[in-house]
DNA sequence: CGCGACGTTGATTTGCCTCAACGATTGTGG
DNA sequence: CCACAATCGTTGAGGCAAATCAACGTCGCG
């Protein structure tokens, strides 16, 4: 039951109760997605927290010249949303994408605002999941400004390997910020040793 | 009274009732802070969180070539905190330092956990808080990786005017992520038009 | 007043990009 | 299930954005 995967994970950080869990039922949706699908494209309003039960998702922009930027990549247990977008009600300027077909459980801005409102935990998990995420970030966004290039591929194969075989060279090097054709000279140039 | 601009600032997102702001006078320490004082250096634990009532505080890493990386600025009405250390209470890779003399006030971990479980409104507000900050440093993110060093300079000035005569062109050139050098060449560049 | 940080400018170097071409994979529609 | 198209990875040549190193004037602070 795709829903019960949420359940623990949300458990992992302050266990429900027989209440909230119904509430849960209640209000999140599951959504079956195909490769390619996209749960949010330029232009659009987010309107969505997405979990994701199986598969791989990517979060990138498209840049005016039709470069391919990654935000971020989302595999099972994680969330992949435009948070701006999400509370400003904005146009987002990116797109969320399914690198593999996936299943994934969405809920909507008024039922989150339900759960913040009405189940005052949830504040917490939510406040802590994106404590972290932010703290991801943040060592990301150093890395960017004060490495190389090649260092900043090792940092990615030693910190995400599960990401290693789920994903192309080419989305990878969009990720850390260079060109494919770059990460395949960085490649190259390690397998000679 | 500076806690009072705590106080007021917390107002703004869910407002405090009696219990917690005599919580708050009896948690809270006001500091006075001296130009280039260091809340935090690399290798210590961050202890607090740090909320800015007057003044500007730089967060940076020192490289292995001493290169400084700017990762963000403060001022009135802000907070600034090595959160991945504060929470995983391990040794911080940044420094947090005064850039003019400040007064601040601190909030110790025990302290805010005391908040965090006893009164749930602060998981809210904390939450808002840190959301608005992950997705400025997401855009921020973006930027980096897909845009030159002269359009990141319009940006912080668009974006950050307040911040332009309160820093040096060389930390302004830090945070955009390139030598105040070059930095320097954009200026004139840019003056000759 | 003197020292150290800051901003500027020049010459040179370099990390990474661009464009182009080609073979190898992949996935898809008939 | 195969064939063809589309995407992907690789390599080469050439170019550019930004870094490096060095020198020098200026300013603000102690």
């Amino acid at each position: 039951m795709p829903i019960q995967k949420l359940i623990n994970h949300l458990n992992d950080y302050l266990p429900l109760n027989e209440e909230e869990i119904a509430d849960l039922n209640k209000r999140a949706t599951v959504r079956k997605i195909k490769r390619r699908q996209y749960l949010l494209a330029a232009g659009e309003v987010c309107k969505f927290y997405n979990f994701v039960v199986e598969g791989c998702f990517k979060m990138y922009k498209i840049d005016e010249a039709a470069k391919e930027h990654n935000l971020m990549f989302a595999i099972e247990n994680e969330w992949i949303t435009d948070i701006g977008s999400f509370h400003s009600e904005q146009p987002s300027q990116l797109y969320i994408e399914a690198v593999e077909p996936a299943q994934i459980i969405q809920i909507a801005k008024p039922d989150l605002l339900h759960f913040y409102t009405n189940h005052l935990k949830f504040n917490r998990t939510f406040r802590v999941i994106i404590e972290d995420q932010f703290v991801e970030l943040q060592n990301r966004l150093l890395q960017t400004i004060s490495t190389t290039a090649e260092e900043r591929y090792f940092r990615f194969m030693k910190d995400y390997p599960r990401l290693l075989n789920r994903l192309s060279n080419t989305q990878i090097a969009s990720y850390i910020g260079i060109t494919p054709e770059f990460l395949s000279r960085i490649r190259s140039q390690q397998a000679s040793k």
